[in-house]
DNA sequence: ATGAGTGCAAATAGTTTGCAAGCTG
DNA sequence: CAGCTTGCAAACTATTTGCACTCAT
């Protein structure tokens, strides 16, 4: 088991959070993940028969709230999460085509923060999603 | 009828799209938003019985397709689109609780675009939705 | 007049909920 | 052993598609 997953599974049991099985598999999916999934790509990475779908979305849900993944959105409104890759916070730059994900290193998380605390809002989170076509697929 | 939908129009009428009253009731109606709004909510601020929901769908993807409109996307997935308010690209605040939304000028676009470019990827574009409590929802 | 656009009905995709049974702490 | 968690079935929401008819150009 990866050490992001461990991590991850300590963040939950401080939370209270039960670790179960299921949540194991799909933390362990998700770390082995080279790009954000959704909760049907997830569970179609899991082994078979070792968790149903609606877990998953039950999980993902969680954790996302736990705050032990990240959630984005894709183009068609579709969630997806990610586990870290262990180096923290980061967005995607993903082909409108074939579904290839890059790494995004820049974020203006702080500036954003700022600007709504300028507003009185509280709890800020945010989503970024960029996409384009990929070299591949530009013929 | 707001320049900005005058503006709209012709830029749909050089692309070789038509016309139509629904249009100008779409456009019109986002022209008069505040905030984004989905297609339901779109739908909702027409004139009753003047445009089907479909074609509230259907338009707005065209619309965006045809760039005179932004899309975005709410923590839930759905789909929100605005006129750029005559103020050209920009991004929102959202109160997750009420749904109230604050304009915010930030936004790294020129950055994405060369570091996505950096990947060999084209036609770039991105979305970008910030989300928060608003003070009016803190207690 | 011709093909883009529309309305209506029906199909989909993604996600959520209810409830009884199972497992973790 | 209490109650968080799971699985299964069913409900739901947002969105898309098929098709015949209408209207802008």
């Amino acid at each position: 088991m990866d050490q992001i997953v461990q991590d991850a599974i300590s963040i939950l049991r401080k939370q209270g959070l039960r670790v179960t099985e299921q949540r194991k598999l799909i933390l362990q999916a998700l770390a082995n993940s080279q790009s954000p999934w959704s909760a049907e790509e997830t569970h179609a990475n899991l082994p078979p028969g070792s968790c149903d779908l609606v877990t998953v979305y039950r999980c993902l849900d969680q954790f996302d709230k736990a705050g032990v993944i990240d959630l984005g959105v894709r183009e068609n409104g579709t969630k997806v999460y990610c586990l870290g890759h262990g180096l923290g916070h980061h967005h995607h730059l993903t082909c409108r085509d074939c579904g290839r994900t890059e790494r995004i290193d820049l974020c203006m998380g702080e500036e954003l923060e700022e600007t709504a605390k300028s507003f009185g809002f509280i709890e800020i989170s945010h989503i970024m999603e960029v996409f384009g076509r990929c070299p591949s697929c530009v013929n």
